[in-house]
DNA sequence: CAGGCCCCCC
DNA sequence: TTTAGAGGGGGCCTGA
């Protein structure tokens, strides 16, 4: 069967960038690949799903004025093609050469013109034509070969529709309808300046209603008024935007099937390309796509046991890492003075210069390297050194050395980019590391011989590079001037992060279990009571999609039905909580995903997670994850136990002492960010606040509102609390009005008016933006910086979050980069003075300790000293310490 | 198994 | 493309 597949290039190019608009891929160099890689990832799926005999990708000719060159009366000034977009044309095209894809660009025509043309034609010759198109455009094809797959967020849904299926999806009994459709919604409605209210709804009830746009003008007296004036004002372009819309299926385009007909692609410019952009998941599936072309390629491709035996050039000869004796390699690391280690699952890769051994974690052999990693000169350089440091600690080996974590490293320099080994070997040895683990069959865990050895010189080669990257990234740190960032802040932090790990908190299991049988009781209670309301006795509570569809189509709670942006209906506990009156189910549905929230996030996994050795919870920090130098917490995440409501905050007395007698002590920074703010910005109001020790709050209350402290009303307060809230995230009207359930116009003045008391906040914050323009980066105290290429972007949406980012990184960050340096002087103060009690949680502002009794004053007093000592600011940084024996008591 | 959604923290 | 619109995180659940 001949089956052809078209793609609307444009209109695909156009998908991929809005799919990845909010999160686009940026590879390791810097280069935005969303649209390449959207692009890519959809005709190698549909390649590999429809296997075509016959394939075309059509675009637009590249003058961005040829509308108007082709339509004289075409006045629309439509906005410009982001950047972006026109960059990306010129790299597909060489990916779809490698594809062997035919491109037809045709000039005076536009693509869909094109594609429609081709379609009619080989619908005609017996093919079955499959097409990438906007919706729109396909129900004039009248041919039943014709098939149009359904676009959906980030690529095409399975979906194909026909001829029938279109005419269904809008409701009209002729394919041809859908031109007057958009003859007053489309595209070419930008021409059309009286109809555009009306939109696409609007014109396919007046076309249901009507039949055409003759028909309605046939029928103008019985329209509401406003719309038949658009209709008057709009019949003079009626005629142009027809045309615009209308897709010519005789276009002078040569029909030849033999140059449409799909040629085995270039295997190895594909990888090389895809290479080149980091499109390592797509890589992935190359496999596939060679099986494909292996039936009709006779031996051009030799597949054995999954692997490509065809011959690659090799750009980078390796010098063969050889495994040798722990004593021969100690011999060389000892002459050398590094070691490189690379752990995986249940052993160690230990490696120096060019040769290498590997020992079993729990073998007597590792314990043969503690004189090397305790020597106090040594360089251990490795990925992860905080899971290395936990294998080491167990076993009596504290390292001494320095330790060069090629991830922290490159995280400082880079925070948001990938710091995996292969990206970095590429970036900064430009060797292809991930090209050999390409030759990995998908099973890793296969037991061939040939697999295995394949797997090991992998390892090899990563292990043998780790010291030549360690190298470079040490000049990038010192050429940043970050050095100490690093040796002083992250460095040391590793260890003190290990150790903390490796201590645990201890849960109060019988405690939760309790609170867990009540809590299932109860919700059990709350689910029947809803199923009975709704009447739906098998009804799944916690499936926001049976739910939308009871709340709106069964009950019909409310009118219009507010949509998630994969159009899905809103369930989200903010939506619910405005409908709440509108029928007594909804409390219940509230109540419901309260308690199952924490009991099947908190309380239920909390016990099972406790580890049998220790008895303890051991969460694991990330240190080199967010983008703006915090940590994060998981398996368990205790950076997020509930505090707010009474409910759940009694999950917080289940974090108890380890010891009897024992006590937990929290303390935690006040108001550190508005601190950081305050004294970054030099703002003399904000900054005499802190140093009277004034509510800031109240203070600012009184600014704004022009009211004596002792004269303001909650609200006035709350409201400004949620303002000082909101400059430091970086404020919107809109924003701060949904936060305040305020009006937008007040929440204007109110930002005014913060601005006119603060005056120097304002311009600190221009400033941030100013120099993230310049420069492309901000920066904390300590010299962190997050870089915001978005800065500069044509797309307000995305300008805007990176001038937030630009404001709120800097304080963020700031605060992160104090709480870290607090934490490696508080752990050296307790191990110097030889205290027993143990730090052992940090949740961004908030260290907490597992504490002596009888050591709860010096350990306050260091802890204290240590905080607020960490930096000298115009403000004065202040905590605040409790005790109690949980840690919901010494909050 | 990933993506969507939701909700917990600072 | 037609929503969401304050920063930074993580985890559960569904539905394929």
């Amino acid at each position: 069967m001949k089956k052809l597949l078209l793609i609307d290039g444009h209109a695909l190019i156009f998908r991929s960038y809005y799919a990845f608009l909010r999160r686009p891929m940026i590879n390791s160099k810097g280069v935005d690949t969303s649209i390449l890689f959207g692009f890519t990832k959809t005709l190698i799926e549909l390649l590999i799903k429809e296997r075509p005999t016959h394939f075309a990708v059509a675009f637009d000719p590249p003058a961005k004025t040829f509308r108007h060159e082709l339509y004289p009366e075409y006045k629309a000034n439509r906005s410009e093609t982001p950047e972006l977009i026109k960059s990306a044309l010129e790299p597909l095209i060489e990916i779809m050469e490698a594809i062997s894809v035919p491109v037809i660009m045709k000039s005076g025509f536009e693509a869909d013109d094109v594609i429609g043309t081709i379609a009619t034609k080989a619908a005609k010759e017996g093919f079955t034509v499959y097409m990438v198109t906007p919706d729109k455009d396909f129900g004039q094809l009248v041919n039943d070969n014709v098939y149009q797959y359904k676009p959906g967020k980030n690529g095409l849904e399975n979906e194909l529709l026909g001829r029938d299926e279109i005419c269904e999806a809008y409701g009209i009994e002729n394919p041809l309808q859908i031109i007057d459709i958009l003859t007053i919604w489309g595209d070419a409605s930008d021409n059309i300046p009286g109809v555009r209210g009306i939109g696409e709804v609007g014109s396919k009830k007046l076309i249901g209603r009507y039949k055409s746009v003759d028909g309605i003008y046939k029928s103008l007296d019985q329209l509401p008024q406003k719309q038949r004036e658009a209709f008057e004002q709009a019949l003079e372009y009626i005629d142009l935007s027809r045309r615009l819309v209308t897709i010519d299926v005789n276009v002078d385009v040569e029909w030849n099937e033999e140059s449409l007909k799909l040629e085995t692609p270039n295997f190895t410019k594909i990888k090389a390309l895809f290479s080149q952009y980091e499109f390592t998941s797509l890589t992935r599936t190359l496999p596939q796509l060679e099986q494909l072309f292996l039936l009709s390629s006779e031996g051009k491709i030799n597949v054995s046991g999954n692997l490509i035996t065809q011959p690659e050039s090799e750009s980078t000869t390796f010098i063969k890492t050889k495994v040798v004796p722990v004593d021969e390699l100690k011999s060389i690391v000892i002459s050398n003075g590094y070691l490189s280690v690379k752990i995986s699952s249940q052993e160690l890769i230990l490696c120096c210069e060019d040769v290498a051994s590997i020992v079993n974690i729990n073998s007597t052999e590792l314990r043969n390297f503690k004189e090397i990693f305790e020597q106090s000169s040594m360089i251990i350089c490795g990925y992860e050194l905080k899971t290395l440091i936990n294998i080491l600690e167990p076993i009596g080996i504290r390292i001494k050395g320095y330790l060069a974590d090629i991830e922290l490293m490159h995280y400082l320099l880079s925070p948001e980019r990938s710091h995996k080994i292969d990206i970095l070997a590429g970036t900064y040895l430009g060797v292809e590391l991930n090209r050999a683990a390409q030759e990995v069959p998908k099973d890793l865990f296969s037991n061939t011989a040939d697999d295995q050895q394949m797997v090991r010189e992998i390892q090899l080669r990563e292990v043998s590079l780790l010291f030549s990257i360690y190298k470079i990234l040490k000049q990038e740190l010192e050429k940043e001037e970050i050095t100490s960032l690093y040796n002083d802040i992250e460095m040391p932090l590793i260890t003190v992060l290990a150790d903390m790990e490796y201590e645990g908190i201890k849960i109060d299991t019988a405690m939760l279990e309790e609170y867990s049988r009540q809590l299932t009781l109860e919700l059990a209670g709350i689910e029947s009571n809803i199923r009975d309301m709704a009447n739906e006795p098998t009804l799944n509570v916690s499936s926001p999609k049976q739910l939308g569809v009871l709340l709106y189509e069964k009950l019909k709670i409310v009118k219009s039905a507010k949509r998630t942006s994969k159009k899905n209906y809103s369930t989200d506990e903010e939506t619910l909580a405005e409908l709440i009156d509108a029928h007594p189910v909804v409390s219940q549905i509230l109540e419901y995903r309260n308690i199952k929230k924490l009991l099947s996030t908190y309380i239920d996994p909390l016990p099972s997670i406790i580890s049998p050795i220790s008895g303890k919870i051991h969460t694991t920090y990330n240190q080199s994850l967010t983008s703006t130098g915090r940590l994060s917490s998981v398996r368990p995440n205790l950076q997020n136990i509930p505090i707010r409501t009474e409910r759940g905050r009694e999950i917080r007395k289940a974090f108890v002492p380890s010891h009897k007698g024992g006590v937990i002590m929290s303390a935690d920074y006040s108001q550190i960010e508005l601190r950081l703010m305050a004294h970054m910005s030099g703002d003399e109001l904000f900054i005499t606040a802190f140093r009277e020790g004034r509510d800031i709050h109240a203070a600012t209350a009184s600014k704004i509102f022009g009211v004596a402290e002792d004269q303001l009303t909650k609200e006035q307060r709350n409201r400004a609390k949620v303002a000082n809230f909101g400059i430091i995230y970086g404020i919107s009207a809109f924003g701060l009005s949904q936060r305040l359930a305020i009006p937008r116009a007040e929440s204007k003045k109110l930002i005014e008016d913060y601005f006119a008391n603060y005056p120097q906040v304002e311009r600190y914050m221009n400033q941030m933006i100013e120099k993230a323009r310049v420069d492309g980066y901000v920066t904390t105290l300590y010299g962190r910086k997050r870089y915001l290429p978005d800065i500069n972007s044509k797309n307000p949406v995305v300008r805007g979050l990176a001038e937030r980012n630009a404001i709120n990184a800097p304080i963020q960050g700031s605060a992160a980069d104090i709480i870290k340096v607090a934490m490696v002087r508080i752990a050296k103060r307790i191990t110097d003075s030889g205290l027993k009690s143990r730090m052992v949680l940090q949740v961004h502002d908030e260290l907490v300790f597992d504490a002596y009794a009888s050591e709860a004053e010096e350990l306050k007093n260091l802890v204290k000293e240590e905080m607020e000592g960490v930096i000298k600011l115009d403000v004065p940084l202040t905590i605040e310490c409790q005790f109690g024996l949980n840690w919901l008591e010494a909050h």
